[in-house]
DNA sequence: GTCTATACACAGATAGAC
DNA sequence: GTCTATCTGTGTATAGAC
């Protein structure tokens, strides 16, 4: 009967899915949520048994749909610079594309107190992890294949954060610094580093 | 008079402040915050007009603390290398040792629909990130300043955030990434990159 | 399966005594 | 300058009608 509900409680994640997503666990209330769904609050309660649940399954779902994509297109045996490559511009893409995604992710790096995220963080975050983790192992003769994995996070999640946040730090305009941009100076660098050989 | 407070206000951020980097703003009520500092709310709205108030001061005054102990590493006049070299020791070691101010700082890029921040963003984080924007001038030739720029912050704030907080993302035990580990890391990888010349 | 109504704890904030 | 006491709104969550 509901208006717009389609199923339950895939409908009700994709739809509360942005609020936490922009606001964070603490951020939004399930008065809030209910209305973004188009229901009482009382109706989420019925399909899930706390705000926690629905956070933690809301978050689970992109992590494991995120994971599983990176790991399509890494799966050919393609030799470690194209695999760096591809990897770093899809995702360059995957973060800009999907605020959600991304947003999400840092939340739940700030997520310590709470233990709520403590497994999730291992079961999806981790996957996705040991997958960039692989790439820094064929470098594994200049590099700890653990900080160069975490490297690689860094500079990328950092470069979707300022080109998409409100974060105007740059002085020049620098308006059309999309993926394609961004992929390219990050793979530059990791590649060539800073000095003129 | 009160038992060990003291001054007032100075003292007050200080025992504050911890608890807004761990929780965030919406993870901290006042009542948290009072307990903390010894007093009741109430002798808290007396320094203070609002929580939103106590949080910027609090979150203002870090961020001018570290922006001005890098601006003080960094007015020598160095060769672009080393000044690059010094900054990322300086800035890994400021962020292991106080996560206060990286936890702040992550606060801080989430902090979008609130426009508290927005001015306090733009007065202190981007006088650091104006510093560091400088360093990133000396390679013009090879990469976008800007660019260049958030590349050095991704790489050692994500380290930085990997190291220190409950991510156990390594299956092999790294006990000893301290700040200098990470330092030499990340040096190493921007200057050299990753092909092997 | 979703509603109305509501319980009850806790939020930010203030008044006025001391 | 800090307290007690309290106002008022909002938080999560539930009971029971439909």
């Amino acid at each position: 009967m509901s208006k717009n509900l389609k199923k339950g409680r895939p409908d009700i994640l994709d739809r509360v899915t942005p609020l936490f997503a922009r606001l964070g666990y603490n951020g939004v209330s399930m008065r809030d949520l209910a209305s973004a769904v188009g229901v009482t609050p009382a109706a989420l309660y019925y399909h899930f048994k706390s705000k926690d649940e629905l956070y933690t399954q809301a978050i689970s779902r992109v992590f494991e749909q995120k994971t599983s994509a990176a790991k399509a297109i890494m799966n050919d045996e393609q030799e470690p610079g194209e695999k760096l490559q591809i990897f770093i511009a899809w995702f360059v893409r995957a973060l800009n594309k999907d605020k959600d995604f991304r947003k999400l992710l840092q939340w739940a790096m700030l997520d310590t107190d709470s233990k709520r995220l403590k497994k999730l963080t291992k079961n999806t975050f981790q996957d996705l992890f040991g997958t960039i983790k692989n790439i820094g192992e064929s470098f594994r003769q200049q590099y700890d294949p653990h900080l160069l994995a975490v490297s690689i996070i860094g500079l990328v999640l950092y470069h979707a954060e300022s080109s998409v946040t409100q974060q105007k730090l740059s002085s020049e305009k620098l308006g059309q610094d999309n993926a394609e941009t961004i992929a390219r100076h990050i793979t530059a660098l990791l590649e060539n580093g800073l000095l003129t050989h």
